[in-house]
DNA sequence: TGAATTTTGTACTATTCAGTATATAATATG
DNA sequence: CATATTATATACTGAATAGTACAAAATTCA
């Protein structure tokens, strides 16, 4: 063991709680003292382990990233039948925004209409997972092209993803039934495919 | 006139003006005396004229809907071809969500991501002003039924497409350039009319 | 055991912000 | 002209908040 005290808390958990609260409140509406009461530590502590408010943000843009999102697609990256593994990728990503397990709606997207205008590295990170998000569908899109809807491109088709899968955020975030969220996200499927 | 000192500002243009603020910095972001100094006013007579910080905003959200949205709305709403009417449509509503003489995004999407789960009246006002929208384009998509992708139902295809806009306000926010926008707009549009 | 080291806990500071009290200016009416 | 009335201007208050100073606690190593 090192010297020193004993850190009392996980530095992994204790980002992913401080996700679980800024998810909820917003990157404005979240006091520190908000994060320091759901974590059970003092502001001493969260500054020493991770700086202030911003570089924690930044800190835990990276680990909802890796944590919510990198999981469910990893099985789209691999697939070999497009529309089965969009429909699981559907089920699971819905299952994130509707807000059953964790606050609705997609972190990056919440946070992006938010804060875009007034902090440039957060504006920068979020922008900069959009935009790999848009890789990573286009290059499923580009693997599996014979299954889609000959009219657009991989490229807009991953545009389109995206855009409604943070538009279904925003819904999830005024309150959407799941019935509103699944029939958005099962339309984009329909029109998105080409049909058999 | 009426009795009294005469007020120095114009209601209606006061709320145009502190629209633009929060729009373009959001609701927390959004100090009461931004919006005095952007009006050249003072805060008893923003007090007087509209209320606190949270009845102001509801009132603003009412402007952005009838100066904004509404007149954008009202030709799809007149028109006799659903393919020409949503490219109009499109045109005019990419204009407002990227941003080049408004603050990027759509004003309703981009609030309601930041202020949903903290300010009960700001969510009810933001969600019916939703709502509406999808009424309105259920109503728009099953007038002119016979032109829709036949995969997806008018309800479908509303809430497909507000989704869809209110993400591509959430790509505009993160600086998409115009191209961005536009691809995914216009993916919209490919693949949920019918094709001839 | 005692010094060095690292974390914790408490208390504090400076700033920002929503909202208000009070006084003053400008107009209409009698 | 005097009074009532409405709006403006300045200054203030109390609460919240990001960030920090400093001392106490817990551990390792010599």
């Amino acid at each position: 063991m090192s010297r020193g005290r004993p850190k009392k808390f996980n530095n992994d958990q204790a980002l992913h709680d401080a996700m679980l609260v800024f998810w909820r409140h917003g990157y404005r509406g979240t006091a520190l003292d908000d994060i320091t009461a759901a974590l059970n530590i003092n502001k001493p502590s969260l500054y020493a382990a991770f700086g202030g408010k911003e570089e924690l943000f930044l800190q835990v843009i990276d680990h909802y990233r890796a944590h919510i999102l990198a999981p469910i697609a990893k099985p789209l990256s691999e697939c070999s039948n497009l529309k089965d593994g969009l429909r699981q990728y559907f089920r699971d990503i819905t299952k994130v925004v509707m807000g059953k397990e964790t606050p609705p709606g997609c972190l990056v997207a919440c946070m992006l209409a938010e804060e875009c205008c007034q902090t440039e590295s957060i504006k920068a990170k979020l922008a900069g997972a959009i935009a790999e998000s848009d890789r990573f569908f286009c290059h499923v899109f580009e693997k599996h092209k014979d299954e889609l809807n000959p009219q657009i491109t991989p490229e807009a088709a991953a545009v389109l993803l995206v855009s409604t899968l943070h538009g279904l955020s925003i819904r999830a975030r005024a309150g959407a039934s799941q019935e509103g969220i699944v029939s958005g996200a099962s339309a984009f499927l329909k029109v998105a495919l080409k049909q058999p």
